[in-house]
DNA sequence: CCTCCAATGTTGCCATTGTCAACATAGCCT
DNA sequence: AGGCTATGTTGACAATGGCAACATTGGAGG
């Protein structure tokens, strides 16, 4: 159970799948980190599957529904990444820096995946409601971690949200140009976020003590 | 000649058209903000203009080829805001904010271009080296205006690029959560970025004289 | 156990799109 | 004037997303 592998494809009993919509969604998924979302091609799916083409629409409105299901859970797997990184640290400074870490490693390592979550590949208008609470959960671990530190004086005192969009905006950068090739010289990403957390804190001013 | 409206459609002497690599990416990047990226097919533009879909072919290798040239135009141009606010605004403090603020702004005004010049759309590997430059020069802009507080002891006196680079990812940070609809309440962004520019200065932590 | 229906999957078909190959036209250099 | 090359056009094709009509189940109710 702790292995499944890729998609264990069974004899095929014969028409009915029996949860064609997870193996869809995995399909998908690993399809897009092996090739990208461009090479995502719903006959393909299909084929590799060992299902027809147009059986996805049984359970997906069309193939931008199918890429709402594969952002929903990336957003799931994100928060979790995060708690995790928080709760297993010890929910102190140093555990709130291992979950910015743990952010952008997450784009870092899943980059074709992370740019389906904020590419513009799902609505921006009528969000998928889904979606939408996915993505509110794991801003939601970020701002908890923030109140805690806040509670414990470590922060500023500061509206908590706005303090969580800021970082947020941090970290959403530093995934961005990673994955965009922008940091490319070995290293680069670590340095950087090493940096980023040491500022994050202090600022970038010379004198702060005024 | 102050305004140019659209590509403004001669009568079409016959085959040749004079400059019609111009005119394709003119054309292609007013249809990008009008209906978006994935609007954007050869045929229309051809038709738009008053060519034929393939004519495209003896200017860009490929569709793809045209968006770098977009995107590439698109770093200019923000290299440009930039370097007004920073020079305009008296290459001090206040103008280094104009810039952040110019940054976002481009980008949360025209979300589709910005998406094309970041979202992936053009190779990631073997960059075609327009773009590179042009996106270097671009960043090359925020780096002078830095080294300039530097000089002036303004800011900490830590390595320029890996400062640019984190004040970087801060606001296409924010520009992307923008326009990906993350900050859709109104005022959000204004409010996060007038957030940001004091926290980029003193940090977050409580009581930054230790 | 049998019947029938709703859920699920399939095949045929179509419009759109990017791209190539072969052909057409015209500006320019000698 | 002649011709070469840059530029533009038409025809065709394969790939793709999606729809409509049809096929095949498993299971609920008798």
């Amino acid at each position: 159970m702790a292995t499944p592998k890729r998609a264990a494809r069974k004899p095929r009993r014969s028409y009915h799948h029996g949860n064609l919509r997870r193996a869809l969604i995995d399909e998908a998924l690993a399809t897009i980190q092996a090739e990208g979302v461009d090479a995502l091609t719903l006959r393909a799916i299909g084929a590799r599957i060992g299902v027809s083409r147009t059986a996805l629409y049984r359970h997906f409105a069309d193939k931008r529904a199918l890429l709402t299901a594969v952002a929903t859970e990336g957003f799931s797997t994100l928060r979790q990444k995060l708690v995790s990184a928080w709760e297993d640290g010890g929910r102190d400074e140093a555990a709130f820096r291992a979950m910015g870490a743990a952010y952008v490693h997450f784009a870092i390592e899943n980059p074709s995946y992370y740019r389906v979550m904020f590419g513009g590949f799902v609505d921006e208008e009528s969000r998928d409601p889904e979606l939408a609470t996915e993505a509110m959960a794991a801003f939601r671990a970020l701002v908890d971690a923030l109140a805690t530190l806040q509670r414990d004086s470590l922060l500023r005192g500061d509206d908590t949200i706005l303090m969580a969009r800021y970082v947020w905006a941090l970290v959403h950068g530093m995934a961005m140009l990673g994955i965009d090739g922008h940091l490319r010289e070995p290293g680069a990403v670590e340095q950087l976020l090493h940096y980023a957390v040491a500022r994050l804190q202090t600022g970038i001013a010379e004198d702060n003590a005024r």
